[in-house]
DNA sequence: CATGAATGAGTGTTCATTCAT
DNA sequence: AATGAATGAACACTCATTCAT
């Protein structure tokens, strides 16, 4: 079942959810089409397991998401976190991908995704309104557009060989951020820090 | 021909990229299957057709930028172009997300896709040099950013029903990018402006 | 689709329905399995036309039954009546079959059965309750016996080749329940009338 | 082994013979998969030990059928023997109609099913050529029709629920054969006597 | 004796594409 | 130009049967 998990990930990371045929998932597991059926109701529910795996992995990940301060401490903090997302992201973008796409009709895997991303939202939201930043009124919106940011970045340079560390992407979105949300001050960084490798 | 471009754009729309199939199509249309093989080599062939359309208008788009400064002319060109773009994202949005998922297997799709993208992608790179600011050190990741916030809010608030009027969207995305790209101080706005109608 | 309804019957009518294969009836019709998809929604819809079908020649065979008296006129309507449903039955006896059996799941093919069945048990009760013969109390079982007779009869006669001929079959079923059922005197017949031919 | 012999009896009688599974019967047995393989050759195998239990009973009940006279004394014997028949087809019901359907394809089911049929038939002939019915020439043939009317009234009242009581349905079954095929003059009975309970 | 994970041939169904008219 | 009936390869899923433990 691990094994199933796995090939299952593995074949939605390459294929994507549309063009994942249960013939790849088992032949990369190195199963029968019986033995997976032994194991997964159907093909979605592979998906849904493997979309459980990710949603428990994001509400950890999202309880641990401190207080975001304008100041150096309140950097550290989302660079911290921010690391644990990228490397999540690495491993479950896929799936988290599978939540942002209209078009998928999975019921179970629509609330799951709705269910990981209201958490994110709500706990985002306090963030904002405990930093309560001056520039940004909406912070419903500002907090769909910090999702949609660090969505975005870690799709790009985690599908597309762009050629940028996991280091390097953190280091852009939380000088981005911390400045573009939360209203801290410009900070000067060490001039080599964002260089491509 | 048109009459199946239409009904291409709108099936893509209400279907999505994986669901769309050419039964719907030619339906929408009002045509036969054997009109539609007519015009169009094969599915693919259609969708194509609608990303050139889509390029082309979005090349003219991003022809169209002007310079951003950081001071209120540079808010409003880049409010301007926002505007724009959000119209453009409205009518031709499925197929810019057909750019965006990978997995897409068609090459030209993909191609095309990645010649627009680029193109908005190294134009904003030359805005950010000419702006130059000075907490962004790459301007190929910050680009990036953009085009995510940009592409990801279009998407949430048009297919979600959020309750956002374009008009906010394009507010909230010019505060943010302003200040967080293009490095704006902070600009006090109207107390009503960003709240949901 | 005339062909597919054919052939459908004909592989009903060989394999039985639950041995029925769709490739079986594409086989017989020389058709392909898109062909089949084309004119029936999935394999009970084609069950389903044919049960429809069926329920009409014995909905216009139900109401072809006149008064059954107890003298030779009701004798020779009752044979005339037989005569029809044995040829009916002879076309149309697996789907009817379908319908007697239980276990058969599909919803509409039970209700045109039921349906089919509950308008000869009305019509027969009705004779029944004209004729009152006087040692037939409950005229809702009687009814009941008097189908079970004749559908395993024919069925019997029409399956397994056991050599008699429908004539020979309409007759002992009409003497049988003539007798049996209406309450009509022993009526001396021919010495070879029923011999086997 | 009795067991399985159980489950597979119940098994049958719930889903019916074509879809019976394997799966269930172990389920219901509670053994494994190879337990039953460990018994049972394959699926057949388990439904002949069935048939072969009930024809053995079915063998031993035909046996116990003693003259039908046309007269008060032979209606009690047939009595007496419809209520054996009729408890027998609470439990074997499955069975028989296993044998009754074309379409099954196992030949030793079908064998022994005609072979207790075949018995049956002869037996029931004979007890006719005793009583020589002056109405009835072809034995065969009338012997068929009580096997069916028995058969068929049985299954109804057993599988549909409409609220017959055993004894109601031995009572018709034997106030109808008893004058249809055995030619008793009509006995009046208690007015109640087969009113629905 | 008993297990149960694994198998794989078989079945229903979909849909892009073709071609005779 | 236009049609639409026909195609068939591809896919999800089932279930009787096996075999290493």
């Amino acid at each position: 079942m691990a094994k199933l998990l796995d090939a299952g990930l593995s074949v939605l990371t390459e294929r994507g959810y549309h063009a994942a045929r249960v013939d790849d998932v088992v032949r990369v597991a190195d199963l029968s089409h019986g033995t997976f059926y032994l194991y997964f109701a159907n093909k979605e529910d592979l998906f849904r397991a493997l979309a459980r795996e990710c949603a428990t992995e994001m509400e950890a990940l999202v309880d641990s998401l401190g207080t975001i301060t304008p100041d150096k401490a309140g950097e550290a903090e989302l660079r911290r976190w921010l690391t644990q997302f990228v490397a999540t992201y690495r491993r479950y973008g896929a799936v988290i991908r599978g939540w942002m796409e209209e078009q998928v009709v999975d019921r179970e895997l629509v609330r799951l995704g709705l269910g990981a991303f209201q958490q994110i939202v709500e706990r985002l939201e306090r963030r904002l309104d405990e930093a309560n930043p001056p520039h940004l009124r909406d912070h419903q919106l500002a907090t769909a557009i910090m999702l949609g940011t660090i969505e975005r970045l870690a799709y790009f340079t985690s599908s597309r060989d762009l050629g940028y560390s996991d280091e390097q992407v953190v280091d852009v979105l939380t000088t981005f951020l911390h400045r573009g949300v939360f209203g801290a001050k410009v900070t000067r960084r060490r001039a080599g820090a964002s260089t491509r490798s």
